[in-house]
Parts: structure tokens; sequence; C-alpha cells
DNA sequence: GATGAATGAGTCTTCATTCAT
DNA sequence: GATGAATGAAGACTCATTCAT
């Protein structure tokens, strides 16, 4: 019932947004009363705190596995922006209000989330810095601006991208690593 | 005074969302009463609205001057993506409402703005377009995808970049046409 | 436009009654500013008050010239519910106005008007005992009661009586005065 | 609680009006929070429509048990002016409520009392009908406009009869009974 | 005579949260 | 685990009224 809880604040959380989400909107979805909300969350900012750090640290997790597992810079990145883009299917949602709503957190919680984030984003950026000392990516290029760009590419997919259209999440993510590659590799790199 | 009222309302909604920003919150950073604000505005939602036109209205009459003035298509994209970016200085947080609030308008209102954003978007895929039937972009690029990953390049850096930097808007804007141009430039294409 | 005021005042009072009639409400009617409104009256109330003395006062007038000019009580009151009816195809508006928001004056007025509609009603109720003690209309009646039966009938017209029907003002004046005359007259009155 | 919350605002409702009544005034009666009113009632409109539908309702049962249990047309007619003047002791605030503030219902709300108010009326015209084919009443007399009649002076005694004064509801009854039936009986009636 | 701008008090309503049961 | 009832603070919005121009 929690996480059915949780699953149903996204969905609202995403077409109302989280202020105008009251809880009473959450419980009436799935038929409970309020009570029964504040007996498995403390606030309603502490289930907005689950909410993004379920996501991130899942994100952190998988992220780690690439990078632990891929061998070239560039394959560990193509293989980071494919679990951004991808993504989108099974957590489309969630990402939306990671992305939005992290405002509402207070000061406390959302310290440690932007934590997490800029762990995350540092990841890149040292990818993108180990791959230009390896010479597999441009020497000019500014690693913290570059991976700025590239999230850009990948978390904006989720305000436009729609699982109902005819290009799939494979598709499009196999489309963002070549426009990527090309922006970043070296002109002497092999393809 | 009613510019007064725009100029704080897009602080506070910036800072604390507009679901979370009340009426007296913004009537109190300039010191006059609610009545006075409704004298002004039919309703916040007007407000929002009202943020939102003006904004984009004046996206789109700039794109249009360099859409006529600027000759090929490269010199073109790369004043589009600079007058984005650029305006993160001036225009910084108004942007940042526009990209974050449109879920808090009205369908009605709502579906104006979308149209007019189609209109923007539209104008990048069209020229996007015209460049790879001149031969000056890789064909085998999707002009509406990309067009995207553009717009998530430029738009993401309303959420992070920080005037207070060392980073100038216009180095950020040299840094994101080079990228771009790398990743969509045909490699026969004099640079 | 002191005129123009009040008659559309009427009309959205009828309609949505004073307390949710906004001064708003009737100057957008003519067109013209609140500032306006406070140039012709002092406040709400007063207009109300206004409504309320011209009302009342051109009643009185009017059944004054009636109980001195008709003959036989029976002609009097006669002519007196056809003053009431009758009126309703003229001023069916005020006197709606007039039977519902007495409430809404301030005492101090209230008062005024209270005291003008006991002479109404006064005047009635006379008519009544000096018609039983002139054995026109039956000993046992109760004139203060009667006289409450017989404007009951008639401002209880107001309610529902539709100009816009098939049935005339005349015709229903008719059909009341035949009804209340065979509630009151004794056996033995000449009809 | 719920009743109290009705109670106390009909109370109000007929002193200040519904508009010019507030939640505020109503719950400050009884000592509980605006809240606490909001919890039982959707909304102020919901607590006038329930006092609405309640005071029809009752009032059509007991239409239909007297015209189910009382045998002659005269018999009949009787009973209901009793039902609505007694009702004056028990229910008098009510029905100020239900005879001025139907205004304030939204439509939706205000057209089926509107039908019950109808079939409430109907079924006296009906009854009046019945009687002069019976021929225990006169025979040009035109049902409906003498339903109207009828009402009037029943309906009107909620605005003047005080259960202060030395006349009981009883003789008021016994009175208007007497007025009804001189001014529709067939002269060959017997009494 | 009329307007535009402002006020301040008040309106209905919503909401996160609590707690006894 | 869950509910029903209540709270109190805050929310958007309305309105009668004022006043300088």
């Amino acid at each position: 019932m929690k996480s059915e809880l949780i699953k149903q604040s996204i969905n609202l959380f995403v077409e109302k947004g989280f202020s105008a989400t009251s809880i009473q909107d959450i419980v009436d979805t799935i038929g409970v009363t309020k009570g029964s909300f504040y007996y498995h969350f403390k606030s309603k900012e502490a289930l907005l705190m689950d909410i993004h750090s379920h996501y991130i640290d899942d994100l952190l997790k998988r992220q780690k596995t690439i990078l632990d597992t891929e061998k070239s810079h560039k394959d560990k990145l193509i293989a980071i922006v494919e679990l951004i883009i991808v993504d989108i299917e099974k957590q489309g949602a969630v990402g939306r209000v990671y992305f939005r709503e992290i405002r509402h957190l207070k000061e406390e919680n959302a310290a440690v989330i932007r934590q997490k984030r800029a762990d995350f984003r540092n990841n890149i950026e040292v990818l993108l810095k180990e791959g230009i000392r390896a010479n597999e990516f441009r020497r000019e290029l500014q690693p913290k601006i570059i991976t700025f760009a590239i999230l850009g590419i990948t978390n904006w997919s989720y305000q436009w991208f729609s699982v109902e259209g005819s290009l799939t999440v494979k598709e499009l993510s196999a489309m963002y690593t070549d426009f990527i590659l090309h922006g970043i590799q070296s002109p002497n790199a092999s393809n």
C-alpha cells in the first residue's frame, strides 16, 4: 500500500505539480483515508523525499555498474546516455517529478539529493576528462560544460518524449549517442 | 506598478514555484495590498499567462529577425542558440518560470503557449531540414529529434548556469554552438 | 444616469439578490465606473433605501387616491387589489426587491419603511373593519388576519406571475377580487 | 454536529439572509472551526440545498399522507392548509429560508427543488379540479390560479406570523380555511 | 460628473496535520 | 493498520468604499 501511494502520487505530481496535489487527491485515487497516509509517511515532504531518494540511488547504482563494466570511455558514455533515455519508458513519470520538484524538499533533504545529483554529474565529468586525456575526445572541450550539455539533451527528453509515438527509446538513444559522439570525439578517433 | 508586480512575482516563482507562491508573498515584496494585485490582474493564472505570453512572443520576434537577417543555415543556427543562451543573463528568471510552470496555465491558455512553443521549435526544425538539403548538415540526422537535442542543451542551461560564475554567457554560447555544429555538420562542410 | 443605475440595479437584485450583486455588476451594465456610482449614491444601502422609499411612497399615494375616490367599501377593496396586481406589469421587478430585500436596510431605514408598510396594511384593515360594521363583510372575520390573507394573495403573485403568459394582469386581478369577495362578503350582501 | 450546523445556519439565514451570512458566522454560533464545516458540507450552497431538500421532501410526504387519508375534497384541502400553517410553529425558520433563498442554489439544484415545489402545487391544483368536477367547489374557478392564491395566503404567513403573539397557529389555520372555503365553495355545497 | 488606482476587511474554500478510537 | 472528525493557518479572490485628478 505504501508503494501504491508512491505510485499514484507520482502520477499526480506529474499532472498537477507537487504543491497543487493534495494528500486528499492522493488517497482518493486508491480509496483510503488521509489518516492512512500519515501512518506510512511522516509528511507530504517525506513522501517527496522518498521518491527522490529512490530515484537517484537507483540511478547512481546503475551508473556505477556501467563504469565498472564497460571498457572504453566511449562505451561507458554510450551506456550512461542509454541508461537515462531508456528509463523514460519505465520511469518517465518519476523522472519528471525528480527534475521538477526538488524545490519542495526542505533544505536539509534537498542538500542530500543535490549532493547525489552532483555525484552522478561528476562521474560523467570525470569520464569525459579521462576520455580527453586518452585522446578519445577533443582536447578543447570543457568537461564540466559538456556534461551539462549531455544532461540537457537526455533530461530534456523527459519533457517531450512520448512513449506512444512511433519512435522507440532505443532509437532515440542511438540518435543521441551518435549526435553526442560527433560533438565530442577527436577527428582521429576510430569510430 | 503592474510591471513591478510581474518582476517580483517572477523572482518568487523561480524561488518557490508558482503554486507555493501566494499573492500575499508577491504584494508583500513591493508593499501594496492584495486588492491592488487584483486591480491589475484578473487572477493569479492571468499573471502567469502574461509572463508566458510576453516571453515567447519576444523570443519568436527575435527568432524571426535572425531567420530574416542571417545568411547561411549555420549562421542562423548559431544566432538562435546564442539568442537563447545569452538571454539567461537578462531573462534567466523568466525563462525558468517559462520552462517549469506552463502546467499551471488553464488548458485554454496553455494551448496558446504550446502552439507558439511549437512554432519556435518548428522554425529550428525547418532550418535543420534546409541545412541538410543544402548539404551543410549531415544527411542521416532526424531534424525533429535533433531540434529537441539542441533545445535540451540550451534550455537546460537555465537550470544550472549561474551568472555569478567565471564563465560568461558569450563563452557558454560559443562552446555550445561548437559542440552542436560538430554534432551535426557534414564532414565535407567548410567550417 | 441615476435613474439608469436604479433601473439596472433592480434587475440585478431580482436576479441575484442584493448581497450577491456587487457595485461592479451594476456599473458594468451601463458601462460606467464605480466612482460614478458613489457620486450618485452615498452607499449601496442608500441605493436600496431609495428603491424602497419610492416604491412604498408611490403605493401609499395611489392607495390614498383610491380611498378618497371610490365609494363603497367593496369598490375600495377591489381597487386596492387591482392596484397591487396590475402593478406587476409595470413594477414587477421593484416589487420583488421590495418584498425580499428589506432585511438589507440598516435598522434606522428599515424602521421607516416598516412603518409605511404598516400604514398601507392598516388602511386595508380599517377598510375591512368599516365594511364589517356596515354589514358588507362577514361579522366573524378578524380584519387584521384577513388583511394579511389578502396581501398574501396579491404579494405572492409577484413570485410566480409571468407577464409573458396568456393570462393578463387584468384577468388575474378580476379572479382574485372575485375570490376574495366570496371569502369575506356577508351572505346578504348584494353582489 | 452536522444537524447543529444546519439548525444554527437556518436561524442566521432568516436573520441576515443567505449571502450575508458567512461560514464564520455559522461556526461561531456553535464554537467550531471553519474546517469543521467543510468536513460536513461540500460547500455553503450544499448546506442550503440540504435545507431545501429536507423541507420539501418532508412537506411532500405529509401532503401525500393527507391525500391518501382524508375523505372529501374539502377535508383534504383543509388538512393541507393546516399542514402549512401549523408548521410555522415548528418549522417557521426553515420555511422562511425555503421561500426566500432558492435563488442561491445553483441552477442544477434549483431545478430539482423547483420540480418538487411544482409537484406540491400541482397536487393542490388537481384536488381543486376534482372538487369542482364533484360540484363541491365553484365551477367558474381557475384551479391553477386559485392554487396560487391559497399558497399566497399560507406562505405569506411565514413572513408576518409571530408565534409569540396571542393568536395560535390552530386559530390562524381555522380562520384561513374558513376564508378560503367561503371563497371557493359552491353555494349549494353542504357546509 | 467621472475615472483609475488603491485599500483593507472579509469571503468561501483548501489543506497538511493530529488524534482518539 | 486504518478511520472519522476536527483544527488552524493560509489560499485565491471579491467588494464596498475612498480619493486625487
